[in-house]
DNA sequence: GCCTAAACGAGACGGTACGTCAAGTCTTTAC
DNA sequence: GTAAAGACTTGACGTACCGTCTCGTTTAGGC
C-alpha cells in the first residue's frame, strides 16, 4: 500500500478550480463541446491533473456537477405528503439547475460505456435517494399513513421519474413552486394507494 | 427542383440492412461504439448511402430503433384505471427492448447539439403520446372519473417518467406482469388527484 | 515494499548509483525509453537530486556514458601509421561499447536542441581529439613523414567519421582487431597525400 | 489483397503539401519542434491523412526529406579518383542542405526504436550506396587501378563517414568546391591501399 | 438503344477530441 | 538540512469518430 503522505500533496486549490472550470463551460457550450482541454486551459491546469484524479471526462464532469452534499437529506415533516413534497424538492435541487440539465444526458449517455460510473452514479445519487425513501415510508408505516411497505422500486421510479422527465424528456419549464407544488398531492395518492 | 423520377432510384433493400445492422451493433458494442463505418460496414453499405438518407449518425439510430408504428394508440377500455394501464403498456413497449435501451441514453445525449432531432422525437413521440394522453382524459371526464382536465404535464411526465426512470435509472428489470400491472393503480390514483 | 532508511545518509553513492541505473537501462529499453523516472526509480533516488547534479536528461546520460578517461591521450609510436592506429583505437573505446552505442544517436538528437550540451560534447570530445590530432600531426612533420600540416579538419573528419559511420550508419559490427587493425594503413595513406 | 483502384484515391497533391510542410518547419524550427500537429496545419490536411501514409512522425519526415532520386547514381568518370569524387559529391548533396542538417541527427535517434524505419533508410540509402560503390570498384579493377576489391564495408564507413562526420559531428562548414575537392585524393589514396 | 442523372461501394479528407506520456519544476514529509 | 516521493505544467503523440468528398461503377428512365 502506497503511504499517501509522501511527496507532494495534491494541491487543494485544482479541484476547486476544475469545479468551477466545468460549471462555466457547460453554461457556455453545453457537455458535448466541453472538452478537457478547454477545462484544463480554463482552470489553469495541465490535462494530466486532471487525468491524475478522475478517470475519464465522464467521471470528471460527473463529480464537478454532482457535489458531495448533493441530495441533502429531506427532514421528518410530520404527514406522508410533507415527506412526499420534501423529497421531490431534493430531487430537483439535484436535477435542476443549469448545470445539471446540461450535463445529465451527456453523463447518462457515456455511463452506458463506463460501469465504473454507474457505479458511482448509483452509489452516491440512488442509494442515498432509496435511502430516504425507505426512512420515509417507515415513518409513515408507523403513523398508520401506510398499512405496508410499498413497492419501493415503483415509488423511487415514480417520484425520480416524474422529476427527470419533466426536465429531460418533455423539456418543459419548471413550474412555479417547484415539483413540490405541482407533483406532491398527486404522487402522495400515488404511494399512499402502493401501501395499501 | 429537381426531378425525383431521373437517375437510379434508391435501393429498396438498403433500409433494412441498415436497420439490422444498427440492431446488431447496439446490442453488440452499444451507442458510442456502434460507429458509423461499423453500421456501413455491417449493412455492407457505403456511408454516402446512409447520408444520403440521413442526416446525422443520431437521426439514423432513431429511425432504426423507432418504428413508425412505435406508439399504438390505446385502445379506450371503458375506465380511467384501464386507459392509463394501456398507456403504460405502450409507452412501455416503446421505451423497453433491448435496442432501445442501449441507444436511447446516447440519442438523448447527441439531441442536446440537434435541434432537428429533438423536434422529430418530439413530434413522431411526445406529440402523439400527449395526444393520446388528452383523449384519454377527455374520456375520464366524459364519464365523470375526473372532474375537470388535470395539468397536462404532469400525467404526461409521471407516466412516461415512471417507466423511464424504472428501465433507464434505475435499470431495474421489468416487473413480472409489465409496467401496467405495477403502476396502473397507483397512477390512477395521481391522476385522479390531479383532476379533482 | 517500504524501505526504512530512506532520506539523507544516500548523498555518497548517487552518482554511482545513477550511473549504473542509467547504463542497465540503455541496454535493456534504448535511450528514448530511458525515462528519467525509470532512472531515478532504478537508482532509487528522487528526480530532484537528479536535476541537482545534471541540468537535463541529455547531460545526465552524456556524463553517465562518457567517463571523464573517455579519450586517453595516444602514445607516440615512432611512426605516423602507428600513431593514426593509436588515435582510430582511442575513438573505438569511446564509440565502442553497447551503452554509447545506444546513446549516442538520441544524444545527438538533444544535443541540436541544445548547445549548452554541444559545448560540452565539443570540449570533453572533440577539442581533445583535435588536440591529439595536432600532437600527431606535429611529430610527424617533424620526423620528415609529412611535408605540411594537413587540413585539420579533414583528418578528424576522415578519422572520426570512418569510426562513427561503422558502428552508427552501417551497423556493421567491429571488425576483428578493431578499427586500427582495419583502417590504420589506408587512413595513414590519405593523411600523408594531405600532408604532400 | 485489396484493390486499389477502389475508393476515393489518395489526393495527389498532399504528399507535396506535406513534404513543403515539413521542409519549412524543418526550417524555421527544427526536428524536435516539427510537431505532427504544426505539419498538418501547415499543410492544409488533416492528421489522419498523414497517418494513413506514414506510420510514425520519423517515417513521414524521412519520406519528406530523403526523396526518392535523393541518390543520384554516380557517373563514370574514367578514373577511380574521378569516381571517388563523384561519389563524395553524390553523398553530399545527400546529407547536405539545411533540411537534412536538421532532421538527420533525430532521425537517427527516432530510427533506433523503429526497426521499420532503420529498414526503410538501408534501403533507399546505404544499399544504393553500397551499389554505386560495388560499380566504382569493379570498374576501377577492371581498369587495374586496383588489384582486388577491398574491404566494401570500409570503403563506405570512410566515404559516408568522412561527410557525414565534417558535417553533424564536427559542424564544420562545408569547404569550398564541396567535399569531392577536400577529400577525394586523400580518400581515393586510402581506397588503393584497401585494395592492393 | 444510347444518354444522362442519380444511386451505389469504397475509402480518403478535414476537423476535433480523447487519453497517454515524457521532461523538467516545485512542494511536502521523513530522516 | 538534504533527500525521496510524487504532484505539477507543458506540450506532443497517436487513435478514433463524424460528416463530407471523390472515385469508378451500376441502374434505370428519357430521348
Amino acid at each position: 500500500m502506497t503511504d499517501n503522505r509522501r511527496g507532494r500533496p495534491r494541491e487543494r486549490g485544482i479541484d476547486d478550480a476544475v469545479r468551477s472550470a466545468v460549471h462555466d463551460l457547460l453554461g457556455e457550450v453545453g457537455y458535448q463541446r466541453c472538452t478537457v482541454d478547454a477545462i484544463a486551459a480554463r482552470a489553469g491546469v495541465g490535462k494530466a491533473a486532471l487525468y491524475r484524479r478522475w478517470k475519464s471526462k465522464a467521471e470528471l464532469v460527473f463529480a464537478a456537477v454532482v457535489h458531495d452534499d448533493a441530495l441533502p437529506a429531506p427532514a421528518d415533516t410530520g404527514t406522508l405528503r410533507g415527506d412526499v413534497a420534501e423529497v421531490l424538492a431534493a430531487i430537483q435541487s439535484a436535477l435542476d439547475g443549469p448545470r445539471v440539465r446540461s450535463a445529465l444526458p451527456g453523463l447518462l449517455a457515456d455511463a452506458q460505456a463506463d460501469p465504473a460510473l454507474v457505479a458511482r452514479f448509483g452509489e452516491l445519487f440512488l442509494a442515498r435517494e432509496r435511502e430516504y425513501l425507505v426512512e420515509m415510508l417507515d415513518r409513515a408505516i408507523a403513523r398508520g399513513e401506510l398499512a405496508r411497505q410499498p413497492d419501493l422500486i415503483a415509488v423511487h421510479a415514480m417520484l425520480l421519474g416524474s422529476v427527470f422527465a419533466w426536465l429531460h424528456l418533455l423539456s418543459e419549464p419548471v413550474p412555479p413552486g417547484g415539483f413540490a407544488a405541482s407533483l406532491a398531492t398527486s404522487l402522495h395518492a400515488a404511494v399512499v394507494v402502493l401501501g395499501k
